[in-house]
This record gives C-alpha cells, structure tokens and sequence, in this order.
RNA sequence: GCGUGCGUAGCUCAGUUGGAUAGAGCGUUUGGCUACGAACCAAAAGGUCGGGGGUUCGAAUCCCUCCGCGCGUACCA
C-alpha cells in the first residue's frame, strides 16, 4: 500500500537520522508513533505526514525536523515537499504504474490483506423466532452479516454463519393456538382473535397464518387432540418461508441451529449445574438467580423461573459455551441494538463457566425506520409490520442490500423506499452499477465493427479482439503511462482498495464498502468525461483501455462483497 | 433515574487512533451531448460541527456539564 510504503519510507529515515545524531534529544523513535493522513487540499499531495509530535522529544522546530527527515529518504520518482510540520508526498510514475499492474495480476484476490492474522470465527446473525415472516429490521442484519462473511473470508479468516432459531418457549404455543383460530375460520366457524390488547398479545394475529391454515387442512380433516402438532406445523412452515427467502437475498447459512435441540441434548442442563456447581447461583422468590453482577452486570439474572422453567437467558448462555466449545477464536453476534442490555449478561455467564469473554464480540445495530412519501413509519412491534419480502418485492434485492449495507452500524437507517426505487442520481446503487455497465459498454465498443445505417459503411473495430485479450493476459506496466497524468486521481482510489478493504474488515464497519464503491464510480465517471477512451491514437487507447478494465475488475470485487449485481447493461 | 447510541450544510450522511481552509450525495443556481451510455460531468451558493466550560502548540474528535431524540431497563422471547 502506498501510505503505508510512505510511512516506511518517514519511520526508517527518522531511525537513521537518530542514529546520526541529527533530531536534538530525540534517542529512539517507536514505530507507530506516527501516521498517514490525506491532506485537505489535494495540492498539497497525496498523503502527508504531520511530524510535530516529535517536536516535544526532540526539542526541535517541526519544520526543521520534517526537512532533517527529508535528507535521508531514498525520494525514487516520488515528491517529497515540506510545509510546517508536515512531510507531503506525490506519488510517482513507478509506484502508480506498478498499483495497476497489481491489478491485473491479482485479479479476483485484489486487495486481499497479506500478513494478517487470521481466526476461525463464528459469525451468527438474524436469528429470528419462526413465529413470522421476517420483518424490515431483520433485512439489515441479514444484508450486513452476509456482507461481513464475505468480506471476513475474503481477508482469511475461516467463517462459519450460523442462524439460531428461537424454537422453543412460550411462543411457539402462540404460534400453535394462533393456527387453531386460522384453521377454525377456515372451517367455517366464527371465531376471532380477542379484541382485548392484553388477551391478544398470547397471538400472532398477522395474515400470514391463514395460507397455513388452508395448507393444513389439504392434508388434514380438522383440528388435532394436541395443539403441539400445530405449533410444529406452523413453525416447520415459517422456518421454510425464512430460508427461501433468505437464499433469494443472497444470505447463506451454514447451520441453523435449533434453541430446542440445545434442550433436548441436555445442554442447558448441564450448563446450568455448572453454574450451580461454581456457587453462581442462589435462590430468592422461589426463582434460581445467577450472580452475573460478579462480573461486571448490573444486576442478577433469574435463570430458573419460580415455575420451573428456564429463562430465554439459561438456553442462550448454554448456545454461547456451545459455540465456544466448538473451537471457534471469536465469536461475532449482530444483535439489534434493543438487546443490548443482554451483552454483559451472555459475557458474565461466559466468564463464570470459565470461558474468555473477549471471544465475544458483539456487534449492536441500531434500528431500521422505514420512510414513506418523506414520512417515518415507526417500526414497532408487530404493528405497521412491513415484511422483508414485501421491501424486497418492492424495490428489488439490489437496492435493499445495499441500502442496508450502507450506514453505519451506529446509527438509526432511515429506508426511504421512493428513494430506493428510482432508477435515478438519488439512488447510489444506481449510480455505481452504471459506473459498471458503462465501463463494460466501452469494452464492447473497443472490439466492434461499426455499421453506419445511412451509408451503409462499415468501419473497423478500434482493435482486434485478440489485441484486447493480450493487453489483458499479458499486461504491462508500462501500459498506461500515455495516460497517467490524467488518470492519477482514478489509479490512487483503485489503490486505495485495499486499505480500505482491510479497516472495513477489521473495525467490522461494511458501510465503508458502499462508500468506496460510490467513490471509485465517481472518480471512474469523471475520468470518463475527461478522457476519450476510444481513439485513433492506439497506445492512448490501450492505456485507457488497461483502466477501464482495472476499474471493472475492482467493482466487481467489490460488488462481490455486497453480492451486488455488476450487470454489464441497464 | 440508570445504561447505551445519536446530534455536523435545507435533507441523508462521511470525517480513518487529536492536525493544514470541516467533506460527499440529494436539493437549489449556472454551464457541458451532430463523439465511447447526459442513468453522466464541471462549477457556485450553503456550517457557531446541539449549547456552555475544560485539557494543549492544536478539538467535530478527549474530559465535565446541560439540552434534544432513539433503544433498553421482565421470573417475554
């Protein structure tokens, strides 16, 4: 990377000219100390050093110490100015033409981090209770995990996606009794749901059960003696609406993992006597309570209700020593930010077993409001509920992934679906796509023939197919130096790939994709403005041409992450 | 009340461990197609970085305090 070659370049003369007695007092530096930064003013150059923090050990002005830097840097091909206490530098012909070139020989691997270390994690998101169709906010952490797997595989760690269902509990009776009315009505009797508010929450009186109810009876005369075989119908049914909705937004699961396979093995129990055994547990109000203030909690957990049966917590701690268990270096939860008084519990209970509860990283998501007609339309519970799948239908699965892969993790996203929608400048998903199709329509044109319709001419293709093919499989430095001065601002963004490629991995922070794709697609379509690509003067042509592609190759990287679509028309 | 996240241009948001004149997109105004896709580009206007203190050579960024908004604060899941 070139920042971080500059920097060498800064930390090895600084050492050298300790070494000679040449920055006052100064007697060691440590690497580190310093960092790159883009200047402001692009004039300036195209990263810069600020050096005046050494000032205070050296006991030097912070120009004379930038220029005492400057006399031991090897400076190439490459400018080195000094203004106050910074060290700005401009990158040369070599380097600029070499980024290019790594291009073209990475391919596909471009911007892949070298020398990282990497983890075995497991990464579960979403998990949804399978009492419903997923709604709106569920989409956002559907479209940031996938895009996390990818990107987190794709700089070497070995990923492993998990969905937890929420399969047990008192839900899933709701579920069970909320058919039984669907499956009542649809035999012709008159009943409702309860009209009372408190009596109605023990329902999901959503439409969504009623095709249920009618597929039910396709295969059944009425309803059962137990009102499980309708919970495990329904829950069967909603978990396979999940998953094929989810294969069609382009999430992949490795496992789904099942809350009541977790009791069914013992698992819970176990790890409760566990807890008991350490002496974590005590009893009040006939409930069993973890002492999760011990570590860090602010107050105690009930883990054994008065009635007997465990708590959402007891089966969720036994899933996260499950996790552990497997092997994994880390563990990466997406919850939404509603669950957030959850995390020191889960890590308490991590700690008491024993367990290191820096594994878990946790990564809370603040809420989806979804926009209509320049209104927010709050989502709360189970009413004014917009399915994923209708936000999908709506506006497409490109348009909803990369609106919900765009923000920042921290803070509230407003889905402004009119937005979305447009095929327009407003709409950034747009905006790059077309920066794609563009740059695969100019390739198109590059290799054809022209066919004049009112003269019935035919001119040649600018260049032979095979021309296109070698300057691809046998690239060249060289290639694009006719073109380098205008194209400088375009080859620095594709360098700038790969740093970005390795902060949005290691800060978790997917939305710095989106906003490089937007970058890049802008600095591609002003150079695209500026410079004719195809011409008459071959070696310009090819030299744009090599840009072109490098341009493509790197969006398509990119898009690849979001699991956008890079289509070659619109 | 406590915990947590947010508050930056009319709107939606960036701002990379404290650094040069606080940046994009949309919107507004102006200009650019008989040339590779104008679904684009170029330029202008637009700011007390919620208010007030503090830390230091230097603060949108760190600390304190106040104000506003979201979320949480269950023997629900």
């Amino acid at each position: 990377m070139i920042k971080d070659y500059f920097l060498n370049e800064i930390e090895t003369a600084i050492e050298k000219a300790i070494k000679d007695n040449k920055l006052g007092e100064m007697k060691e530096y440590k690497r580190g100390t310093l960092s790159t930064e883009r200047p402001k003013n692009a004039d300036f150059g195209d990263f810069a050093i600020n050096v005046s923090s050494l000032a205070r050990y050296a006991k030097m002005a912070p120009p004379m110490i930038a220029n005492t830097i400057l006399e031991y840097i090897n400076k190439d091909d490459n400018e080195y100015t000094v203004v106050a206490g910074f060290i700005n530098f401009k990158t040369g012909k070599k380097i600029l033409v070499n980024s290019v070139k790594e291009i073209f020989e990475k391919d596909k691997n471009y911007g892949k981090p070298e020398n990282v270390k990497t983890e075995k994690i497991l990464l579960e998101y979403i998990s949804a209770n399978p009492t419903g169709p997923f709604h709106i906010g569920h989409g956002r952490w559907a479209a940031m995990g996938s895009v996390l797997a990818n990107l987190l595989k794709f700089y070497g760690h070995e990923v492993y996606q998990e969905f937890y269902i929420n399969d047990a509990g008192s839900q899933i009776n709701k579920l069970g009794n909320s058919l039984a009315i669907r499956i009542r009505q649809e035999l012709g009797e008159d009943v409702d749901f309860p009209t009372d508010e408190i009596e109605r929450k023990n329902y999901y009186p959503g439409d969504y059960l009623i095709p249920v109810a009618k597929k039910y009876l396709e295969t059944h005369k009425g309803l059962p003696e137990d009102v499980k075989e309708l919970s495990d119908f329904a829950k069967k049914e909603m978990e396979d609406l999940q998953k094929a909705l989810l294969d069609n937004f382009r999430v992949h699961f490795d496992n789904f993992y099942s809350e009541l396979s977790l009791h069914n093995s013992g698992k819970v129990e176990k790890c409760v006597q566990k807890l008991k055994d350490s002496g974590k547990i005590y009893q009040k109000d006939g409930a069993d309570w973890f002492k999760s203030s011990d570590y860090g909690d602010d107050q105690d957990r009930v883990i054994k209700k008065a009635d007997g049966s465990n708590t959402y917590l007891t089966a969720d701690i036994a899933y996260h020593i499950d996790k552990l268990e497997r092997g994994y270096d880390r563990l990466i939860n997406i919850w939404g930010a509603d669950h957030h008084g959850y995390v020191a519990r889960v890590k308490a209970s991590i700690e008491a077993l024993g367990y290191d509860p820096n594994k878990l990283e946790v990564l809370l998501g603040q809420l989806v409001n979804l926009v209509i007609n320049g209104n927010e339309v709050r989502m709360g519970k189970r009413k004014n509920m917009v399915t994923l799948e209708d936000l999908i239908d709506e506006v497409g699965v490109d348009a909803t992934r990369f609106w919900m892969s765009m923000r920042n993790i921290d803070t509230t996203l407003d889905f402004d679906i009119e937005l979305a929608k447009t095929n327009s400048d407003e709409n950034p998903v747009f905006y790059v796509q077309y920066a794609h199709a563009r740059a695969c329509s100019i390739l198109r044109n590059a290799t054809e023939e022209k066919f004049n319709t009112e003269t019935g001419e035919k001119t040649p293709a600018p260049l032979a197919k095979a021309e296109l093919e070698e300057l691809i499989n046998n690239y060249t430095a060289e290639t694009i130096l006719p073109t380098l001065e205008t194209a400088k601002k375009l080859i620095l963004k594709l360098e700038e790939y790969k740093s970005m490629i390795k902060t949005s991995a290691e800060t978790r922070q997917v939305y710095t994709i989106c906003r490089y794709v937007q970058e890049l697609a802008a600095e591609f379509h002003s150079f695209y403005n500026a410079n004719r690509v195809i011409s008459d003067d071959k070696e310009m042509m090819k030299a744009r041409l090599a840009l072109v592609i490098a341009v493509k190759k790197v969006l398509n990287n990119a898009l690849d992450l979001l699991a956008v679509t890079a289509p070659e028309r619109m």
